[in-house]
DNA sequence: CTGTTAGCGCGTTCAC
DNA sequence: GTGAACGCGCTAACAG
């Protein structure tokens, strides 16, 4: 056995009992079922325990309880401004509960999100991951030994909070063939990210409902230097605009395009995804908006609720999206339309 | 007593030492202290708990040995960009240690920081408090029950790293009044905020060493909307150039004079702190880089290294800023000047 | 209403 | 090298 006296030996719930003349008994009840015990005695119990410096042990309660009040949030890029409005909400109707929650950075690395999530469980009463990188088998594999809920993954029988940018990328189609668009390109995101599946999904589906051709640039992890390196791609296709998997992306490419004389959004339109930007970049960009902080919060609730009914729910809840027009789209110009003529 | 078993009741130590033929101690020693027993024991003992599934039982554990391998990390705000990137550093520091880390978010409110640092207390093993919005008391309390690093906050006596913003903040004072500028105005942070009383002080300094004249603008959250709405007092100043709190702020003060026809930075030069825009601004935003990741990391190897050693250390980090100078400043504007001649 | 008695699962002194 | 026994601090059955 240790010494768990760093300082000094915390007093216990027998030093209370002692020192208030009852059994451990009554102090555990005084601070948990305070109704199966006399008024008077919580009252006097609670007292010399304030008295004597006692506060319950958090670890001897959850080795007997089964219960620690932890849950715990995975998220591929804390850094990314996607997911920060998510993680505080999600942090803050934890706290609502009185519980607290782990933060795990995979980095954008299923290996690393994997360690992570094992070395939760057991830590955790709840796992909430988010854009998980991890393939369906290992996230049911999970689930099985903790109850666990995704935001932006779809998978069967796992409860799930969807953003669908599905409504909002249309729009933004819309938007550029009302416009005078014709070809355009989409710039991807991660391979394994369910977001990136359904905006591409959602992108050709768009062209082809309201007339337009599109190219797929190759995915690659969402950051300003990835969307400024993927500019090269763009001008190789003759789209006279380009829907990026996110806004950071976007920023990227608006900065290369103006690296190399092309201007936005006269010269060539840009869309971004989740709105994380305001209207910091300038032109003010245009964009799907996808508040994430209400899916952490959702996440959040609907994790906490089936700890607390001790119930497994099937929920797939879905917030939809929508485009903000700002500054980025503009009719083509009329230049580089002629080079790739309809 | 309770089911720890929600699914099924996982195997125990018992149970592996049933299957294995030998004592609890034993499957505890193959666990830990590999030296004390026969090596082919271990790994027979390790081959039965891997097949009937046996994972050592953190809770039960902690509570034997006081150490459960957690640490919490309490910031003001999740959404502020200066945060994540030290977040994130602080985090994958505390992952190579295996140690799991809580994260709260105070809500920029004294009250919930010292709720969240409470719930804590008991469940960690050290705290790391960045820009604490508490008093010098209450942190002195909390660090006396358990170990504490700071981050942005100078309190004798208690390992804080620090980012010393002075030196780039007297960088951008010389580089204004080289412009010419002869007034500036400072748009201060948040009253408790450790950064903002030194970032406040080194531009009054600075302001006396360069032959500056400087107004100071009452504290606000840091925040785009509290800039915005800082441009009115701004104005009301005879300043010709304006160095903000953090670049949230100043991106705002750049988008309410853009409202009111005042140019960045012909009519008006800005200059931000921290330089967590990026080139994302426009005009790019002159600004003081802080390298939050840094002090992240370095904060978190502090207090690892103090709990591995169980040692409490008077450590008082420095971090070093600079100028970054990008395109919101520029001599001042000779109408504005006129009005309020030097 | 209250005290007594068992554990929760693991680490760790002691003997052997 | 290995096993038996006790303790960490608390909760939960079981009496009374």
């Amino acid at each position: 056995m240790t010494e768990n006296n760093r300082r000094q030996r915390m007093p216990t719930m027998a030093d209370v009992a002692r020192a208030a003349g009852v059994s451990k008994s009554s102090v555990s009840r005084a601070f948990t079922q305070q109704g199966l015990i006399g008024a008077d005695t919580v009252v006097r119990i609670l007292q010399v325990a304030k008295d004597i410096g006692f506060v319950p042990n958090h670890t001897a309660r959850a080795l007997s309880t089964g219960r620690h009040g932890n849950v715990a949030l995975v998220v591929p890029d804390v850094a990314n401004p996607f997911f920060p409005p998510l993680i505080r909400a999600a942090q803050m109707q934890a706290d609502l509960s009185d519980f607290c929650v782990f933060l795990g950075n995979s980095d954008e690395n299923p290996r690393q999100e994997d360690k992570l999530v094992n070395r939760f469980v057991g830590k955790v009463e709840g796992l909430l991951l988010v854009a998980s990188r991890l393939t369906d088998e290992r996230i049911s594999f999970h689930a099985g030994k903790c109850p666990l809920v995704l935001i932006n993954r779809d998978v069967a029988g796992i409860p799930r909070v969807l953003i669908d940018s599905a409504v909002g990328v249309d729009q933004a189609i819309l938007h550029l063939a009302d416009l005078g668009h014709r070809r355009i390109a989409y710039v991807s995101g991660p391979q394994s990210s369910w977001a990136d599946q359904q905006r591409r999904a959602a992108v050709q589906q768009g062209a082809i409902r309201h007339g337009l051709v599109v190219n797929i640039i190759g995915g690659r992890v969402p950051s300003y230097e990835n969307g400024r390196s993927a500019v090269s791609e763009i001008l190789a296709t003759p789209a006279t605009a380009v829907i990026a998997f996110d806004d950071l992306i976007a920023q990227g490419i608006m900065t290369g395009l103006a690296d190399i004389g092309i201007s936005v959004p006269a010269d060539f339109s840009v869309v971004g995804c989740d709105d994380v930007l305001g209207a910091a970049t300038y032109p003010a960009l245009t964009t799907v908006s996808t508040r994430s902080g209400e899916a952490g919060l959702a996440a959040m609730s609907l994790l906490l609720d089936m700890l607390a009914s001790r119930t497994a729910r099937d929920a797939r809840l879905s917030l939809d999206t929508h485009l903000v027009r700002r500054a980025t789209t503009a009719p083509p110009s009329a230049q580089r339309s002629a080079i790739s003529p309809i």
